[in-house]
Formats: C-alpha cells, sequence, structure tokens
DNA sequence: TTTCTAAGTTAGATTTGTCTAAATTTTATT
DNA sequence: AATAAAATTTAGACAAATCTAACTTAGAAA
C-alpha cells in the first residue's frame, strides 16, 4: 500500500482522534489536519476506496485494521526522529514536532529499524508519548492521568498530550519536563486554576488548559 | 524562495548538468530526471519565474545566481544525510543514495546545520563528493580524473561518479572503495577495457563504462 | 411531528505536476 | 538551398489535493 504524505497525514490524524475522542467526525478531522470540511469528504472517499478507513456517509470515520497498522508505522517513525534530535542534535522538545512531522514520510523499513537501533530501542519520545515497535505494538501506558484530574498531591509528570510550541515553550519556562515532581498547593474552584510547586522554587498557578495537558503519575 | 519537492530536484539535476556536460538541453534534463520533454519545458516557465534559471525557448537552461545557491543547499542536505545513513546507520554507500533523496527535501537550515556539527562537519561524502558548507561553498576537489583517462599506473579511487544501485553494488563486490589502490595492467584498445589489480589479489578486467565513472588521483 | 440548525456532502473551480499528440523550430544532411 | 531529422514547445488532458458556495441530511428544539 503506497499512501501519498496527504494520506499518512489524514491517517495519523483520524488514529490521534480515535485514542482521544468519542467518533472521528468530518469537522473534527478537519479541524485537526486545519482544512476543510469538504475536503475531508473527498479524501474519505479515497482512503475508504483503499480499505484504510470504515466511512459512510453522514456515519463518520473509523480506521480498519489495515489503516490502524498504517497508523502506528507513522507514529512509529515521528516519535523515532522526535528521539533522534532530542537526544543526538540537542534540539528541546517543542522544536522535534514539526520537523518530524515531514521525516516521517520517509518510508524505508531499514531506515527505521536501524534508526531505533542506533537510539537504543527507544520506547517514549520527548513528549512521554509510547513508540510502536516494528511491528507496531506499542508498550503498555503506564498509569497516568491528567494533571486536572490528579487525585493525589505529589506526583510526577509522565506526558505531553498538546505538542504546540507554545504549550512547551511555556512549560519549558516553568521548569516543567518530562519527571518533574510536583505537588498540588491548591484547587481553586472558580476557573479550575491549579497552583503547584516543584521542590524548594516557590508555588505558582497554572490554568485548567494547561493542566488538562500535562499527564502525571502518583509518585 | 520556497520550493516544492519537485522543484528541488529540477534544480539539483540542473546542477548536475551544467557540472557534468556542456548545455542543459530540454531532452538532457528530462533524461537526468526520468520524465518527459514536455514537462521540463512546463517546469522551466516556473522556474524562470521565480528567477531560479536563465531560459528562452529553444535556447537551454541554466542556473541563475539564486539558483545556483539553491541547489548547493540542496547538495549539502543530500550529502549530508548521506554521511549519517553511512556513518551512524551503518548503511553500504550504495543504498543511501534514495534515501538522500528524500530526506534533502526537509528544510530547515536548524537541522542541516546541527547534522553536519554532529557528523563532525564532513567535507566529502560516501561517493567521494564534496560537500558544501553552510554558505553553499564547497572545498576544491583534489584533482582527479576518470579511470578511463587515467595517466599513470598507480593511482587511487577518489570518487564514483554514477550513483547507481548497479554500479556501486558491482565496485564493492569487486572490492573497490573510495580510498582503494589499483594497479593498471593493461589497456584493450578494442573496447577500451581496463585490467587491472589491488593489492596482491588476481588482476581483473573493468569495462569502458565502468572506468569512466571511477575518479582517481595519482599515487 | 414539524421545523430549524449544524454538520456533512456535492458541484465546480484552482494549483501543481505530469502526460500524449500535434505543431514548430533548430540542426544536420544531402 | 532544400529537405529530412531531431529537439523543443504548445495544446489539451488528467490526477491529486485543495478550496468556496450551494445543497442535503441528521438530529435537536419547539
Ligand atoms: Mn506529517
Ligand atoms: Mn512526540
Ligand atoms: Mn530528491
Ligand atoms: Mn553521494
Amino acid at each position: 500500500m503506497n499512501l501519498s504524505v496527504a494520506e499518512e497525514n489524514y491517517i495519523k490524524s483520524i488514529y490521534k482522534l480515535e485514542e482521544t475522542t468519542d467518533g472521528v467526525t468530518t469537522t473534527g478531522l478537519a479541524y485537526e489536519l486545519d482544512t476543510k470540511p469538504a475536503s475531508v469528504t473527498d479524501m474519505a472517499k479515497k482512503l475508504k476506496e483503499k480499505k484504510l478507513i470504515d466511512y459512510e456517509k453522514y456515519q463518520g470515520i473509523s480506521l480498519t485494521a489495515e489503516g490502524k497498522k498504517a497508523a502506528l508505522h507513522i507514529i512509529r517513525r515521528h516519535r523515532l526522529w522526535e528521539c533522534f534530535l532530542v537526544e543526538k542534535l540537542d534540539f528541546s522538545w517543542e522544536e522535534v514536532h514539526e520537523l518530524a512531522e515531514e521525516l516521517e514520510h520517509v518510508r524505508s523499513e531499514k531506515l527505521t529499524n536501524r534508526l531505533s537501533e542506533f537510539l537504543g530501542n527507544p520506547v517514549i519520545d520527548p513528549h512521554g508519548d509510547p513508540i510502536p515497535d516494528a511491528q507496531g505494538k506499542m508498550g503498555k501506558q503506564r498509569t497516568q492521568v491528567s494533571l486536572d484530574q490528579a487525585r493525589t498531591k505529589r506526583l510526577e509528570v509522565t506526558a505531553v498530550s498538546d505538542k504546540s510550541t507554545a504549550l512547551l515553550e511555556f512549560l519549558t519556562a516553568k521548569g516543567i519536563r518530562l519527571g518533574t515532581q510536583l505537588e498540588i498547593i491548591e484547587r481553586y474552584e472558580f476557573d479550575n486554576s491549579i497552583e503547584i510547586k516543584i521542590r524548594n522554587q516557590p508555588a505558582f498557578t497554572i490554568s485548567e488548559q494547561v493542566s488538562k495537558n500535562i499527564m502525571v503519575r502518583p509518585v
């Protein structure tokens, strides 16, 4: 199955929406891909033709088994390149997503597997996301919840959901990265903001928008 | 100047033909790019519009200063990726050209320069070709001639002109790679084939087609 | 159940890059 | 110089991916 760059980006976004929302809609996918619903409908027909998605008009979109497998291979390449950029070329986590967005489309199993080996077969990427293996299998995510839903006080950052430069730069500025241990000082009901403290540094407050995108586990 | 992948491939091929042939013709470029002359004419108009080439119909094509600069940047990326693949991921020289053909289109100065640094700022690629620096300048090629034109008997392989898997695999099989020292035993006028000898191994004969693509310097 | 609105689809256009077939220009050969 | 051959360009078409504007459908509200 030979996919174009556009098709690969669609497949990957559909996978993402299947994981994070319930039901992949035309509009939702258009928003995710920064395109128009009409374009999504057009592409949906092509991907259905190629048996990568199930699609009946007005009924939403879902990946077939084959589509899911394709998605995982693209995600594997994306995340391996992110690791490469951070670990070998010294990029910061907010710079790598866009570059990986292009590098992921170089389709060569040999390249992918050699890269993985070169990196020591990493299992999580710089944003805390798991990396599928050559067969497309992902190690089970350690149990994690978003910071706004955390039940306990003392937590460790395990991943970041939103990969926008804006959020990642903000977190870096605040001293929050993967593995950072933090403590919830206070929750403010009014706007669901949270006051947190890292080590011995002064406490500070983050908005709900931010805390929703920080994944944590109790420590 | 934002170039598409197709435009970059054209620019690179035009540069190559300017270096290796006299005059870049529509048909020659079509052959080099494995496309049709009509397509070349179409693209020539676009590249002229973008001021990357000089082109008047029926008069052939040549790069402008800007076009040349663009070409050198693409070539830089291509050759750096080839180095990466060979040196870090353990690919052989016949495998890397096609992968680099794709990787070269990821346009990021930061990525390119970090990659170069990571590789120790190499100045020649796995095929013996010089790598332009960040400004697009190339270190002068050490004087070299193709094997079929060599005047002296004892020679060292400095580069390979043709990057096809077919030729590179052949050379590898025969034990010829960059730096290999060889001796010309005999030249056969009939078909311009050459008998050569590497170290103490038995001598063997190579065709003119092959010897034309092996660059050497006296040793 | 009818009506309204938001979501989704279709029709038709555009851009990029390509092609074939026909026409034109250049160049080589009588 | 006339003619033939080769190279090049043009005309018209197509596929991929996208868009806007108009239309249709599904689901919620009345
Ligand atoms: Mn992408
Ligand atoms: Mn990531
Ligand atoms: Mn290329
Ligand atoms: Mn090379």
